[in-house]
DNA sequence: TCATCCCTGTACCATATGGTACGTGTACCA
DNA sequence: TGGTACACGTACCATATGGTACAGGGATGA
């Protein structure tokens, strides 16, 4: 029809794309994929190899998504930080997001559970958000092992009330939770001294292991 | 063997735990299973109805696990209330406990896809620990608003720092970034002028929905 | 001894899956 | 005009899956 070279393709990839967001990757087969996106299955493996490499595409396009979205964090440098902060959270906790956001987090832990290919997710999950946030805090003046910390701590905040919205639909609940972190960073910008000592508290912590999950 | 009835059903359902804890829940099939707690699939289909049976036991099974461990915070009130939280860090971030982590952040992952049985997963995940833990909070001092919203802040950084945990494996990483969290909070303990700030700032937001995930 | 009940295994079935063989159409280039 | 490369569909295959029919096994109680 189009006859230009890897146009089809990219058309498929893109409406795979689509019905990823919308029906997760789990239980995910290429005939109903192909029904969806208006092909056959043959098509499919035709143009991506296997279901695995299918599967690699998207989560690598999954992937590319994410490094544009921090790209467009690190944007807008006028702002003051926790007003990027907050401009970024009322961004992520859109319900239009959501969609995305359950496919993150059902990779997440499809990587976690060592399935072959998501398992290079699992790669950058972290330190690629770490990095930048990181100079974003120092840039706000805190010692270099404080920055690390906080922006650490920021990513698990961010993505621990993302899971907590995503199961209750609680965007109040979710919204003040987020408030109270901001407000508590913007009680508390500096405390080498409290900070130093919760780390040896918890450095000195007797082991205590138990039943199971959060 | 043994005769007794219904003991070789929780001898199996115990065996399906292990199994499943080890090796995720995703592409668990009767027969895998059957074999690796050495007995025919027919049996599990058996004792359990169908899969379906099986895995909406299992998952109760899980949820019973985390009414334990939840219990478990509630207990040794003579602690103060930093203390308790670094004990239940410690805890949660032992590697024995991955493996059991690993598969909640899993099922939590299909359960947000729609997954039929692991649905039910969602429905207390937030709330049952958000109870105690505000009443927690407010036995510290804090006003019931300020509670409810650290509370909810605190598990969110929990399972935020145990999925950056899992990912990475940076044990010292994510105990640094608890480590700040709880800093804040003592340096932090009252703040309802700042944090009322920040919500107003954050109801005043306008929205900006951008590519995806966190 | 017989009957009953719980448990277990073997063999089987219908179905759905990922992947392949083969044929066709269409555009472009020589 | 012929040829080549891409795109696409139909039919098919081997396999694995969840579930079922049937046939006991072994213990308990009458």
């Amino acid at each position: 029809m189009t006859g230009d070279k890897g146009q089809a393709r990219q058309r498929l990839l893109d409406a795979t794309m689509k019905y990823v967001v919308a029906h997760g990757v789990g239980d995910m087969s290429l005939r109903q994929l192909a029904a969806a996106v208006g092909t056959s299955h043959r098509m499919l493996v035709y143009h991506f190899g296997s279901k695995q490499g299918l599967l690699i595409e998207v989560i690598q396009a999954v992937e590319e998504q994410q490094r544009q979205a921090l790209a467009s964090l690190l944007a807008d440098p006028g702002a003051a930080l926790p007003d990027r902060m907050l401009r970024f959270w009322a961004e992520l906790a859109d319900p239009s997001l959501w969609p995305a956001e359950r496919l993150f987090f059902e990779m997440y832990g499809q990587a976690l559970q060592g399935r072959p290919h998501t398992a290079a997710l699992l790669d950058g999950v972290v330190e690629s958000w770490l990095g930048p946030i990181t100079e974003l805090c120092e840039s706000a003046g805190m010692p270099a092992r404080t920055a690390r910390a906080r922006a650490r701590l920021g990513v698990a905040v961010t993505r621990g009330l993302l899971l907590d919205l995503l199961a209750t639909g609680d965007r109040q609940g979710a919204d003040d939770a987020m408030a109270e972190f901001m407000a508590m960073q913007l009680q508390a910008p500096e405390l080498q001294a409290a900070e130093l000592q919760a780390a040896e508290l918890l450095a000195a912590e007797p082991l205590v292991p138990e039943s199971t999950a959060p």
